[in-house]
DNA sequence: TACATTAGCAAACAAATGTTCGGTTGAGAT
DNA sequence: ATCTCAACCGAACATTTGTTTGCTAATGTA
């Protein structure tokens, strides 16, 4: 008899896990939510108000989240996705503009954060040359760089030197003078000049993509 | 006067421009679209069609996408954002299971693909161990995996091996057997049996997080 | 001046969609 | 047999929200 209860508890879970994958997917193949009545079409249940009941249940689990009222406005708890949040990718940087101007943004690419965070707050940038082969980043990858001037020695940081963001090691010098330090060693440290030069922020991501 | 034109071009195209940021902003910190009227609030239009019709000419120059009719339905387009498909992160193999199994899936991962893709088709593992840091994969990373078996020597893939699933090169010695090099000297090469052992798929991306 | 264009507003409309209510069915418990 | 409960249906309801229409003001053009 525990057997036939367990039979109805997992014919249960099994309804609502199979509403769960299709929202995931729904959510990953159109980037918006899908209303109650398409997660009804998509996994057989007539009834909206049965699926209405299901996500509700889903949502004492904490397994997504639902805007009371709001159309289309389910959400998957970061728990059990990432939050993908789009990150300007920062091209060829324009002579004269700021950095992050608009005109310097390719496009936004999408970083899988643990925690909510401000989208304002990071930059990516395509990492160009093998400069930093030794710390596992190779020509080609997409760094993901939190803006930031607080930098400790040994962060990887990316750093205008005469318009051209580079990705490098900051480091200090026994004089407390700080250099930035490529990760090969056919290349030769870098004096860095604060005045001068600027850090842009620390590298605390990459995305790579080989296909 | 021909500056007065540029003038009120700017100004459109400005306004145009806040929108698009504000949406990208928006479905970055809640994962789905915006309403018309929400757009208008957050950059100070008061009526929904005036919003609507900047919408429209976004559409027309290729910015975004919006089903007709649909609700909260808008989407940036690719060319501008990458797509963030959500990629079950299989976790600890449990025994006996199959491998993807959803008591396996740990969580789900968003990563940027370019082209649209059937996230059935990928998987993401959490790489343990140094055994392939010449390879640039460090022990932490998150590789995405394609799901194949038509693997050519020289690729990365995934395999299981005593219900582990190992980041491996895939290579064939002289006599066309097959064998796993870990891409740190030092580790042994392991060989391959395709009867016992399975190949998962084919490393296409990777994840790196420090923070 | 008269006309065209653009950005904006307000209001009304219609469709999509979340929410609620009551009823039905089948399995297990009393 | 009776009761309870979970899963489901169907229908009605209430909002949200995309779409359309007509109007105004400002600007540049013929």
């Amino acid at each position: 008899m525990s057997q036939q209860v367990q039979k109805s508890r997992t014919k249960a879970s099994e309804t609502q896990a199979a509403i769960f994958r299709f929202i995931v997917r729904y959510i990953s193949e159109h980037a918006f939510s899908p209303s109650i009545r398409e997660i009804g079409r998509g996994v057989g249940i007539a009834s909206t108000s049965t699926v209405h009941h299901h996500l509700k249940k889903l949502e004492e689990e904490g397994l997504l989240e639902m805007r009371s009222g709001k159309r289309r406005a389910i959400r998957v708890t970061s728990h059990h996705t990432s939050v993908p949040v789009q990150v300007p990718l920062i091209g060829r940087v324009a002579a004269g503009k700021p950095v992050f101007a608009s005109e310097n943004i390719e496009k936004y690419v999408a970083f899988p954060f643990n925690r909510t965070t401000t989208p304002g707050d990071y930059f990516a940038l395509r990492v160009q040359g093998d400069s930093m082969i030794d710390a596992a980043i190779l020509d080609g990858d997409i760094v993901i760089v939190e803006k930031t001037t607080i930098v400790q020695d040994g962060d990887i940081v990316v750093a205008l030197l005469d318009d051209e963001a580079t990705v490098k090691t900051l480091k200090y010098d026994t004089s407390g003078r700080a250099y930035l330090h490529p990760e090969n060693s056919l290349y030769e440290d870098i004096p860095f000049d604060r005045e001068s030069s600027q850090i842009l922020g620390a590298v605390c991501g990459l995305i790579r993509k080989s296909f």
